[in-house]
DNA sequence: GATGGGCTTCCTACCGGAAGGTAGGTATGG
DNA sequence: CCATACCTACCTTCCGGTAGGAAGCCCATC
């Protein structure tokens, strides 16, 4: 939670960039030094080692997730729109591709080739994103304004899983709006209308 | 669709290995080499560079989904069935390591930093596996044993989706049981049933 | 039926470059 | 004065890839 430097924030800024193009170990030093402007060794001033930087990354990455949802609960009270936002947002940054993919999702499916630093986060991540859309679902389930078919549990995994995976079909076919069509039918069924 | 050799058999092999685990820029030929027990630039006299070697592992692997596909096709006409059977595939899969992941899936996420080659053939797998399940939903909804609702092209690459996010969240957590638990609602709401 | 191409397969040895990382120095600013 | 931030220069290791040769095998020719 500490302030980092501005520096270590662009270092930050272009490791996130890159890892959400080219995974772990698609990136390197000498790619964020260019970026950045400043020399290979000099990023190690800030970061001893790459496992230091994307350890760092992603645990900022979940912090920022973490304001990000509580601002969103904060305007907003039905369970169904802040699920609606929430696949939103995401269409938002893969259509404008600020932010094409989550770099979680990302690093997940490198996982086994992880250190186990990083991965750690990762798990801690994918857990911090199911238990907030269980709490979703079990508000959205007990106003009676979320069509659930399931438990609470499942159906924010179920959730999830259509998220990034309709991340990875707009990214395979080149097409960021697969993403939201992917998603509609799933935010239809949940709203409970056109289900007969 | 050549027969290739018993060593060129091998390389793929375990070429196919390491990429479900890690992905292109996370295997070698030095790693492929120690586990097929041949030196390195042996591997360049079966294929001559890395690009070549995906390229043909990629294509081969969506000539091996068709053949099984179509012998799935051939023994099951329920397509609420085949559905099953094909997640059903897939959780075994990913239950007993044997295949823990879809290399395509995973060479997806990695997209834009493929070589263009490679990623052709990602995309044409992506564009095989969606047109074959749009078939699937095409016919259980003449039969009226599927319920849909939405287009058969969208369902289909919703239920795609929800199969890959299934399998990233089985190997982020490290839990191969969350890929069935994921893929359970999305069966049984397409089955029509416990819908009131 | 030996002989010798020619092909396949694999080897050793090597290349240039990029990887992550270190050592040690120099400005700058409180 | 000393910590911070950045530098040049260098290290080892690994990367994908190449050169050139040795072994085995098929097979046509003398």
């Amino acid at each position: 939670m500490s302030t980092l430097s501005k520096t270590s924030d662009e270092i930050l800024a272009s490791a996130r960039v890159l890892i959400m193009s080219s995974g772990y170990n698609g990136f390197s030093y000498a790619d964020i030094a260019e970026v950045v402007g400043i020399r290979k060794a000099s990023i190690h001033h800030h970061f001893p080692s790459k496992v230091d930087l994307v350890r760092t990354l992603v645990a900022r990455y979940r912090e920022d997730a973490q304001e990000g949802l509580s601002s969103l609960e904060r305007n907003v009270q039905d369970p169904l729109e802040i699920l609606q936002l929430y696949a939103g947002h995401w269409a938002k940054c893969i259509e404008d591709a600020s932010r094409p993919f989550c770099v979680c999702a990302l690093l997940a499916s490198e996982l086994p080739s992880l250190p186990p630093e990083v991965a750690a986060e990762v798990t801690a991540f994918f857990r911090f994103i199911s238990s907030w859309l269980t709490s979703v679902m079990e508000r959205g389930a007990k106003a009676g304004t979320l069509n659930l078919t399931s438990t609470r549990e499942i159906e924010a995994e179920a959730f999830m899983a259509s998220v990034h995976g309709a991340m990875l079909s707009a990214r395979a076919y080149g097409r960021p709006d697969v993403f939201a069509a992917v998603l509609a039918p799933t935010l239809h069924r949940l709203s409970g209308t056109g289900i007969q």
